[in-house]
DNA sequence: ACCTGAACACCGTTCAAGT
DNA sequence: ACCTGAACACCGTTCAAGT
C-alpha cells in the first residue's frame, strides 16, 4: 500500500491545500513551509512532492480553488449599487478570512485571469447593470477588482478600530459607485 | 581601521541600501538576500548587522527612503482633476521602477503612515482643492491610496501592451475623479 | 503508486574572535 | 568601531531506495 509510516490514511490533495491554506491565514506567506506543512499533516515532507510539483505550485492550487469557492452575491434583482456593496462586502469578508492568500493573489493576478470565473461573472453582471458598455468591461472589471483588492489588503492590514473600518468601507464603495455612474453617464 | 578585507572603503547605509533597492528590483522580494546583498556590496555577510537590525529592518528602510525620495508633482495652480492625473502618473511611474517595493509597501502600510510625508501631504492638498471636508481628509486619503497602489501594482504584474495599459489608467483616474466629485457634492 | 532518509544548496542570524 | 568565520536552525528540492 505504501502509505505513510505514522498516519493510517494516504494523503489527498484537499487535505494538503486545506492545510497549507490554514497554515497561511495563522502565519502569513512565511508561516507557510513544506517542511511545516508536512509537519501538521504528520507526514514526511517529501510526500508532498507527490501530489504538488513545488511549493509555488501548492500556493497557486491554494489561491484559485479559495477565490473559486468564494461566496458571492447572487443576482437578486435589487439595484447595481446595492449589488456593488454586497459584491465589495464578500471581498471584504474573505480577505478578513485570508489576508495573505489575498496578497499572494494581488501579486499574482495570472492566478484568477480566467474570466469565466464566478467573480468576473458576478463583476460583469453588475458593471453591465450600471450602464458600462460591452468593449469597455475588460478594462472597467480589471480596474475595480484592483481598487477593491487594494482597498480590503490594506484595510487588513490597518488594524483600525471596527467603526473606523466600516466607515472607510463606506467611503471607498461610494467613491466607486459614484465614479461608476460618472463613467456611465 | 577595521576596514572590510576585500574592499577599500568603509560600508555606509547609503551604499547598502541603494544595492539592495537594485537587487529587490532586479529579481523581486525574494531576489534579495542578506547573502547576496554582501555578495553584491563584496563584503562578509554579517557586516552588515552593524549598519543594519535584520533584513526586516533593510526592507524597511529602502521603502522609506524610497517613498521619501519619491518626485511628486509640485502645486502649479492647475485645476484638482489635472494635479490628481499627475499624482497617478507618479505613483504609476514609481511603481514602474520599484514593483517589488510597492508590493511590500502595501503589505506594511505603518512604513508609510507618518502623514507629514510629502506623499500624503500631496494627497491632502489635492482633495482640498477637490472639496473634500476637513475631518474626512484621513479616510479619504487612505482609500484613494489603497486604490491607486492597488492599481498601479496590478498594472505592474499585467504584462499588458503598452497602449491598453493607457487606457486602463485613464480608466482607472477618471473613476476615481468621477467619484470624488461625487463625494464632494 | 506512494512514501521515505540522506544530501545539496541555499537562507537569516548569533556569537566569539579578530583589527 | 568595524569586520570576520564558524556555527545553528531553518528553508526548497533532488535522488536513490524502500513497500
Amino acid at each position: 500500500m505504501a502509505v505513510s509510516a505514522r498516519r493510517g490514511a494516504p494523503l489527498t490533495l484537499e487535505e494538503i491545500s486545506t492545510t497549507a491554506l490554514r497554515l497561511m491565514d495563522e502565519g502569513g506567506v512565511e508561516g507557510l513551509s513544506m517542511r511545516k506543512l508536512a509537519a501538521a499533516l504528520d507526514v514526511n515532507p517529501m510526500s508532498l512532492y507527490h501530489h504538488v510539483d513545488n511549493k509555488e505550485a501548492l500556493i497557486r492550487l491554494i489561491c484559485s480553488t479559495a477565490a473559486q469557492r468564494m461566496e458571492l452575491p447572487p443576482d437578486d434583482g435589487s439595484p447595481w449599487r446595492d449589488q456593488l456593496r454586497a459584491l465589495g462586502l464578500a471581498y471584504h469578508r474573505n480577505a478578513v478570512e485570508h489576508p495573505a492568500m489575498w496578497s499572494y493573489l494581488h501579486d499574482h493576478p495570472e492566478i484568477i485571469a480566467d474570466r469565466k470565473l464566478v467573480l468576473w461573472q458576478t463583476l460583469y453582471r453588475i458593471l453591465r447593470l450600471a450602464g458600462i458598455p460591452e468593449p469597455e468591461l475588460r478594462r472597467t472589471s480589471d480596474v475595480l477588482h484592483a481598487f477593491v483588492t487594494g482597498f480590503v489588503i490594506a484595510e487588513t492590514k490597518g488594524h483600525l478600530p471596527v467603526d473606523e473600518a466600516e466607515r472607510d468601507f463606506d467611503t471607498a464603495i461610494r467613491l466607486i459607485i459614484e465614479g461608476l455612474a460618472g463613467l456611465a453617464r
